[in-house]
DNA sequence: GTGAAATCCGAAAGCGTTTTCGGTTGACTC
DNA sequence: GAGTCAACCGAAAACGCTTTCGGATTTCAC
């Protein structure tokens, strides 16, 4: 392979100094047209690439941004981080700016690797996701002064950058969804609070029942964990109220599929005796059985949404309060929703199914 | 913020030359213990972090390793990408090395990726997954002198470093578990054979069946695309064979899931007609009705090894033919594989399921 | 007390860019 | 034809670290 070319060896080739060349390839306004064209054509002839760290050390930018990726403890984000990451890395790509992955194990651990981002200034932004309502970071990067954009809002980004989606609306479409079908029953399984879509996604179901006048039970408004167990329990216990619900709201698909089992358990099959409804529109969705109708929001995208917001940030100083934006969730009609049937929920006072 | 500390800022304070404190923090053989001491102690004081790219400026190293996404193409690679990633992410930042994302859409891209990484350098190696059988990455990697591991093999990988399962042998041990449980009748299902461990996977499938002396048609050795049509077709083709199988063993999770699927429309269930075991040891087999049997390998950690025969590699020289490493994959007991029973196949000459 | 061998450290030359500052042209004015 | 002003470009100083080379000091043997 030999010696990769460098600046230098392009100003001797033209005779020109290497000041002029590195002006010329950087389009300074005082570079001759013609100049700037035979530099870079012999750049290109001679494939120069700039070597990174020089140029990063000399301009003081780095030129990289830094993906954090969520500790792990909600199931199957996998397949949600890969496409975002995706997205970040191809949009970049375009101009020559690196994705570093950050891989916190703990919250301290996050939080001390934003202090040592914010000395070494190695990553120039960060893409934070899985933010919380109440959520630290916020205020520790806007301390640190390290550009960031966030996927997802909290309580702390009224000055930040973000990109979300429209949660609320999402729930209140995905609820007057299930009103046209015909029903009337309709609960929620939310996640817990801490996490700020928790919140929307259950004040989108709210409005909507609102708008229609209906009232339901304060038990269907159910909390879970963001896993399959906890769908599962907290649908068991939607199962076990006095008027069980026809139809359920669930916070993600992973709980949704959790409330899938606690019916069939029950002898119920979702689609049937009660409808569901997931959130995330995951390809897994579509294999079981029944398929679950869920929203989806266009990840590959968002990737690349944020990774333009920060570059933008970073590279021209945009505001971050000029930089929020949110996106709306579409319907993924499966197999779960259907119009209620006449002989569910079974006549009873109290609870025993089946 | 502040300006961060420099090396100068220790050498002032401890009124020693840069170049000393410089080799006192790397460790250099002719600096004193005393000296190294009390630099070391200053350096944490001031809370020195080196400027990375001055140090790799100098160094020409660049302690920055590239993880190449696989071109999406399969199905749920995302959470194996995922817990891989953190995996690798989690044993570099112990070293202080970067873990950067590449994600090129084709494979062209891809190779001309590589030879850009080639002539900047700032690159220092390379992890890469999904390898195929002829896989041009590895020769055009050899050439241009970029140290690399692949997670699985080649035929091109003799040479080279990788940690692969050991496919042929879990697949040879998830047919034995089926020949226990009184199989004789095994399917497989396997991928298209320009993956790599399609090949291995099937081989081992055929060596149980050998060491038992069992016998099976050829239309047992069905081939998908790894996608849940693909399982789902590949399963219907083999219903409609004359004599069908008692149990498959199916290349990945998502096409049993998807044989699952043809199962169920043809009124089998599987586990009781027809046992299935899947491949990936998914979180999400366990979610299905009924929950998936499968193997599992370690990914977290074959992330961390991924990243420490890199290190070896770049940092030390080690040689890449001396860090090949084979590891071994469980059984995910789940529901799917039982003993067959005897009502299944039903007597027939040709296939007319139900 | 001399020479040789260790031991420890400083000076200085990189690494390959960017960027400031000033200088040289030539065109243009009057 | 002297002065002014753009328009272009080169010299040189950063950027913050590593690493080579050699010089001072000390240690040891004889």
């Amino acid at each position: 392979m030999g010696e990769p070319t460098r600046l230098k060896a392009i100003a001797e080739r033209l005779n020109l100094s290497e000041s002029t060349v590195s002006r010329a390839l950087n389009d300074y306004q005082d570079i001759s047209a013609h100049t700037k064209l035979i530099v870079r054509n012999m750049a290109k002839q001679l494939d120069y690439q700039p070597n990174i760290h020089a140029k990063r050390l000399a301009s003081g930018k780095s030129e990289t941004i830094g993906y954090v990726m969520p500790i792990q403890e909600a199931q199957v984000t996998g397949q949600f981080i890969h496409e975002l990451m995706a997205g970040i890395a191809k949009a970049l790509a375009k101009y020559g700016w690196d994705l570093c992955v950050i891989a916190p194990q703990t919250t301290e651990e996050e939080l001390a690797i934003f202090k040592k981002i914010a000395r070494t200034r190695h990553i120039s932004g960060l893409v934070i996701t899985r933010t919380f309502s109440d959520d630290p970071r916020f205020q520790l990067l806007q301390e640190l002064e390290i550009p960031f954009v966030s996927h997802g809002r909290s309580q702390e980004s009224r000055k930040t950058a973000w990109l979300d989606v429209d949660n609320e609306l999402a729930f209140f479409d995905m609820t007057n969804h299930l009103i046209e079908l015909g029903h009337k029953r309709i609960a929620h399984i939310g996640g817990p609070l801490h996490y700020n879509f928790a919140y929307q996604r259950r004040n989108g179901w709210q409005r909507a029942l609102k708008t229609h006048g209906i009232k339901v039970p304060k038990t269907y408004a159910e909390t879970a964990e963001l896993t399959f167990d906890g769908g599962c329990h907290a649908m068991q216990r939607l199962l076990e109220v006095e008027s069980p619900p026809t139809a359920v709201c669930c916070v993600s698909d992973v709980v949704a599929i959790g409330a899938m089992q606690a019916l069939r358990k029950n002898g119920l099959r979702p689609g049937r005796e009660v409808s569901l409804i997931g959130y995330d529109g995951l390809e897994l969705g579509a294999w079981l059985d029944p398929p679950l109708t869920s929203m989806r929001q266009p990840l590959q995208s968002a990737g690349e949404k944020l990774a333009q917001i920060l570059m933008k940030i970073v590279e021209r100083g945009s505001l971050p309060s000029d930089n929020q934006e949110l996106v709306r969730a579409s319907l993924v009609q499966r197999e779960t929703a259907n119009a209620p049937i006449s002989s569910w929920p079974p006549n009873r006072t109290k609870a025993d199914n089946q």
